[in-house]
DNA sequence: ACCTGAACACCGTTCAAGT
DNA sequence: ACCTGAACACCGTTCAAGT
């Protein structure tokens, strides 16, 4: 009864037998708890109650670990709607992305920095395109305009997430004006003007993340549905 | 006179005295040449003609040499034009921007993962946030939309700047189409089906990076130009 | 045949030992 | 008083020596 055995390893704790899913799920961790620095290969395998070595035994390296990791973080985003029109659609895929950023900010940079374009990723694009198409755009513009938009996502979420700083800090969001304040002054030069400062405070500090980051996906949206109806019309007139 | 002191020792070659300055620009060279990776303080010292633990001297450690790189990538963008208008000067801000992200790809991810504001880029943010001030927005409005196209143009150069890969790339937009495909299947599973890996050629290889930009940004303007009419009409109206 | 863990060539940083 | 460079506590990765 080979299952009872696994149950057996299973209750033994770290003993389960090694997968790639599980080196990746305790890279996570770790990233998640400590910060992208904290990761090791090292500290990988003594998580996992393993000899550090072992883990070269199921995955190539430690740039192997980052990809799994970067693939794990996409793994959240949430699937498309078919019953969403383009412009929900598009919205709900921004704010998912999103999403991914802020559930795992120390992660966060590697869903940008590790060109990996894992299975939901791709699903997400392809059912967006899909979307953009029937509402009367060519491929070549959709394309664009997903590309535009992920950009958008994505660059604001690391930004948003660097700003926060170390591991172990609370999120930008949930920080009060004065906490962000003096959060952003580690980032400022000594001696700068005060209309300078008062310059970032504005954009950083005082400015309300969601509502922003809204407003831009708004902004957007509004410019994609006038080339929509642009192609529409130029669809009839053919 | 010390000035012929100076001159004798820069002919030595790199036995001129140590700097911030030269250190920062000495490991802007390093990462530019050889990638992220490869800056060490070791190297820095080396590269500098220096007993590698005498840049301890000048500088706080190696998170302080990174910040001091990401000022000097900051201290390339081009300063507003007082005589452009908004839309303009915010179409040159967000095209300065890319452009530090592609004059420099190795050491992009310094520009958006450190979070310093050094004064070129408080200069320009303030210049703008004034500019849309002097176009009918109040400050909030003005500072989230300085903050969204930030976002999307560090996104958008970040993401590009990744694709490409491993330092000793050319550009991507130098890449013909074959070779962005190629480069972009490294990034994809294995086993994807034909309809996933189209939609990941039509967004990531077929898509003229430069098209690409310039139609969100575009999509972008249009949106903030509807909000400065709205803005000035109230304005009148008050 | 397999896996462990010693060993290699690196890190960032400190600090005592020399001048 | 100053600066060098040895030393410490780590890295990622390999591979021979054991079982």
């Amino acid at each position: 009864m080979p299952e009872a055995a696994i149950e057996e390893r299973r209750d033994e704790g770290e003993r389960a037998p090694l997968t790639r899913e599980r080196v990746f799920e305790a890279a996570l961790a770790v990233v998640d708890d400590d910060g992208l620095e904290a990761l090791s290969m090292r500290r990988l395998g003594t998580a996992l109650g393993v000899d550090p070595m072992a883990v070269y035994r199921h995955v190539d390296g430690k740039d192997a670990v980052l990809d799994g990791v970067a693939g794990l973080l996409w793994g959240e985003l949430p699937p498309a709607d078919a019953g969403e029109d383009w412009a929900d659609g598009l919205r709900s895929f921004a704010r998912g992305v999103l999403g991914l950023f802020r559930r795992h900010p120390h992660a966060a940079p590697l869903l940008i920095q590790r060109f990996v374009l894992p299975r939901p990723a791709l699903e997400a694009v392809h059912a967006h395109l899909e979307a953009l198409r029937a509402a009367g755009l060519d491929e070549p513009r959709a394309a664009q305009i997903i590309r535009s938009l992920l950009s958008f996502a994505m660059g604001y979420g690391l930004a948003e997430v660097t700003c926060l700083g170390e591991p172990g800090l609370d999120g930008w969001e949930r920080m009060s004006e004065r906490e962000r304040l003096l959060c952003m002054a580690r980032g400022l030069p000594e001696g700068v003007p005060g209309h300078l400062i008062d310059a970032a405070a504005a954009v950083y500090a005082e400015c309300d993340p969601e509502a922003c980051f809204e407003s831009g996906l708004e902004l957007f949206l509004a410019g994609v549905r006038a080339q929509c109806a642009e192609g529409m019309r130029a669809r009839r007139a053919r």
